[in-house]
DNA sequence: CGTTCGATGCACT
DNA sequence: GTGCATCGAACGT
């Protein structure tokens, strides 16, 4: 359902809290719930990657809505945003954590590190590169189109808990916009742990 | 618990 | 050449 993206982006990120990302490929499929997502929105947002104005990397964010933009960041990670708002107008929202549904299997796999413990399953998907890890997620899934069966957000709706939005995470420019979403207590949302009894979803562990 | 810091590739100036 | 929309190991308290 392309109109579902083709909205202003803070809508779409309460609409994004909450459902159920999936991703496909070669018959393995992993899929978790949407905790945390941060919005990047145009190139008066300075953190957005559109802030420089059109650039081969950024190409996606002018493009139509309802598609992934996948980058690498830090030379080493992997971020995964979908792309927001009319064709032209600059934005998306990054997926910073999941809480994993389907595939955990899969997941703990391609998070584990020879000699290294166990990472446990609500780390698997907690912060934005573990999720594409997780996920097995790379530029291969860069400019794919959401509104196909390889990468995309189901329309089913899981009561996680209450939502907060807050200022974004891990930039330098921009924090004053309280553009970060996430829902309050659940244990894959990166950054301090308040409570550690609450909320951990049933159906991941 | 907390903070610091190195890894690692590439887009952009 | 500079600086990241990060992660986790290593150390200090």
């Amino acid at each position: 359902m392309r109109a579902f993206y083709d909205r202003p982006t803070l809508e779409v990120v309460g609409d994004l809290i909450g459902k159920v990302l999936v991703h496909q490929r070669r018959g393995v499929r992993t899929s978790g719930v949407i905790v945390e997502v941060e919005a990047y929105i145009g190139e008066s947002d300075p953190a957005c990657h559109a802030a420089p104005g059109p650039t081969p990397r950024n190409q996606p964010l002018y493009g139509a809505p309802g598609h992934a933009y996948v980058y690498l960041n830090y030379g080493i990670h992997y971020l995964v945003n979908v792309v927001t708002e009319a064709h032209g107008s600059p934005a998306a929202i990054l997926i910073r954590a999941l809480g994993p549904l389907e595939g955990v299997d899969v997941m703990r796999r391609r998070r584990g590190r020879p000699g290294k413990p166990a990472v446990h399953d609500d780390d698997l998907c907690r912060g934005p590169g573990n999720v594409t890890r997780a996920m097995g997620i790379t530029l291969a899934e860069n400019r794919l189109d959401l509104t196909g069966d390889r990468l995309f957000v189901e329309d089913r709706r899981i009561d996680a808990g209450p939502i907060a939005w807050g200022p974004r995470v891990g930039i330098r420019v921009g924090t004053e916009q309280p553009w970060r979403a996430y829902v309050v207590g659940q244990r894959a949302v990166s950054g301090k742990r308040v409570d550690s009894s609450a909320g951990r979803l049933a159906t991941s562990r």
